[in-house]
DNA sequence: TGAAACTGTTGACAAATGTAAACAGATGTG
DNA sequence: CACATCTGTTTACATTTGTCAACAGTTTCA
């Protein structure tokens, strides 16, 4: 494993997102995704192609016709990354305190509390190994 | 209530750490903070004290000799902001699912899982009022 | 075959962000 | 008093981010 840190920023998240619903895509199918669900131009789409692809998130392969894209991070690495993030930042790394702060003003469908509880034992289980 | 989206960049939360922590401030208290704990220098955070004002987040008074800063947005309250951004974008608004990606690699310590069953508990609690 | 449509690459530009110097008025002190 | 020190305000500048237009080489179809 080597990556470091690949921050996304929003707009690049969008990106990543369509070529994370599937991959390899062609820059056209891109493109044409993101004006869809963005209205973004063509030149903004591939402009965060090429971005991304700089950073290191994303390949670009040029063997067959078309340039196609696809994801060189996966969701949750990014997702488990940029979390991590937050936790530390803000809630001293502390889970529990993110979970408290959150369902302090909003309460949580009884779904995900027992979801929760699952996830908890399962936890536990994996503890004494 | 009123603040809409108070959303700060990392190094506003820097600033507004400081002022959490204690306030109001001087001016001078502010910087020697920064500066011990960041490095910077006096301009630096002048200037970030400034864009705080601006964006509504601090309130500066000029009453006394020496200009002093308090903040107007409590950090629960940015924190659960900026908690619920990334919980909609990254997690589709679930709480399950963004704690079973951040353990699904490291394990929570028991000291944090008791934390949370009590914090289910206390939740269910309110849930059948 | 020649214009129209595509594809990929470069250059551009405004706003936001991080970082700081410059300046101007008030204050303190040898 | 004259100068050094502080405080507060303006201005500046490089990067990053969001958005695109322009251009150059290919393919296609009337």
């Amino acid at each position: 494993m080597n990556e470091q840190s690949i921050a996304l920023t929003e707009a690049e998240w969008t990106v990543m997102e369509c070529l994370w619903e599937k991959s390899p895509r062609t820059g056209r199918e891109t493109v044409a995704w993101l004006d869809q669900k963005m209205g973004w131009t063509r030149s903004t789409t591939l402009t965060m192609l090429r971005r991304l692809e700089t950073k290191g998130a994303v390949e670009g392969n040029t063997e067959g016709e078309l340039k196609t894209f696809r994801p060189l991070v996966t969701r949750e690495e990014v997702a488990v990354q940029e979390t991590a993030h937050l936790l530390d930042r803000v809630y001293k790394g502390s889970l529990s305190l993110l979970v408290s702060s959150l369902t302090r003003k909003q309460s949580l469908p009884q779904r995900e509390i027992d979801e929760l509880y699952a996830i908890l034992r399962e936890l536990e289980g994996k503890n004494h190994d």
